[in-house]
DNA sequence: GTATGATTAAAACAACTGTTTGATTTGTGT
DNA sequence: ACACAAATCAAACAGTTGTTTTAATCATAC
């Protein structure tokens, strides 16, 4: 009937993890009481600020978990990237499909949780608590910098101003991509999804193709 | 001291429906709560469920006082083009620039709300409560319906589920633009905001080089 | 086996939630 | 001025929120 020996404690740890991951990408912070998340996790309720100290924390410790060896990952390929070009810059489609080809990776693991991880970050971005912002503005602060300067170097002619949008629009289309996939199947009806695993390819080519195209005019009058 | 007549009750309304609009726009629908709308509206708490019967309805009104008219109105323009087009096809980027347009005319309006609201609606997308999912779809229904037409019809050659996925990365890339501004700040640190002018202009051309992107590979092994 | 610290458990805490009630005020038509 | 409906108000409703407390149970080292 039990199966837990020493690990117990690691045990509720990750079981509160996982319970919160799912229902924090379902109903968001507010929307998620700690009574739903122990119950679904089959723990006490003084469980959660035992282990984790607050609701917050437990929040800001769900993205923790995922997002620091995103980042480590997308540091590594870019590392990698730049180490065979030898001081050379970089082919600006390479970077952006290191940045967010190591996110769809994570977003098509359904099994191990990287799919509902990724939906619920993606709809955090745009739910701008200040001690969520605060949060991720740190676990991100590295990774996006790299990136960036490698952009930077491998554009040396687009304005800064410019990368920095054009960043923030794949972003967006990505997040939308994976978090909003209900939102789509909503407006346009049916919708066969015989897709899911496809997404990447389709997303990746939108996203070059964006980044490649002209710049806007300056002034619309 | 006083200044209404006999408006009084219709300016209830809409002093509820403008703090509703920012507030659930700030904190979201759950962390947004009655007393707070009240009392930034400065009437008293029971008003909400007078006027607008409970939350919920609230919250959907919020939402149709803007999008019935924005709908409308992109509506109008897909008739102006079809109607000077006489029957050809329209040019996709046409199509795309009037619906995402009139959705950034709107988000330009900042006096009128017109830039609140255009933030909610970008977080609302992520927020898939059932509610909210079955009155968008309603609100979206006809408007989607016709420019999805007018998309397969200017481009024939192109599977029709290719477009249904273009148009949602460009949703998502033109929600996060409006939505997540906040993100992009810090993610990128420093920003120079001279442009939210020109936000508009660079979307757009984000969105038809998107548009234009060769298709991905079906296969990717 | 017993002591010690870590973990779990049940119960209670005050604060806040959306909604309803009943009385009072306000506006309008006669 | 009167009557009638619309609107506002203060107060209370029952239920839920995150957190804390105190006791019980667990695992482990001596």
């Amino acid at each position: 009937m039990r199966e837990d020996t020493s690990k117990n404690s690691i045990d509720t740890r990750s079981r509160i993890l996982d319970a919160a991951e799912s229902l924090f990408m379902e109903y968001g912070f507010d929307g998620t009481s700690m009574r739903l998340i122990t119950g679904q996790a089959g723990v006490n309720l003084a469980a959660i600020n035992y282990h984790f100290g607050s609701k917050e924390l437990l929040f800001q410790e769900v993205f923790r978990r995922r997002l620091t060896d995103l980042n480590r990952r997308r540091i590594a390929v870019l590392d990698a990237l730049e180490a065979e070009a030898g001081g050379a810059p970089l082919k600006p489609s390479r970077i952006v499909e290191a940045f967010f080809g190591e996110a769809l990776r994570m977003a098509a693991d359904v099994e191990g949780g990287g799919h509902t991880f990724m939906r619920l970050l993606g709809r955090t971005y745009t739910e701008p608590n200040d001690f969520v912002r605060q949060f991720l503005a740190e676990e991100y602060a590295e990774c996006v910098d790299r990136f960036l300067a490698a952009l930077y170097r491998a554009l040396p002619e687009v304005e800064r101003t410019e990368i920095l949008w054009r960043f923030h629009f794949m972003m967006g289309a990505m997040s939308y991509a994976i978090a909003g996939t209900d939102a789509l199947q909503l407006l346009a009806g049916k919708f066969d999804d015989e897709d899911p695993a496809r997404l990447a390819s389709r997303l990746m080519s939108f996203l070059l193709g964006g980044l490649r195209a002209p710049l806007a005019d300056p002034g619309p009058a």
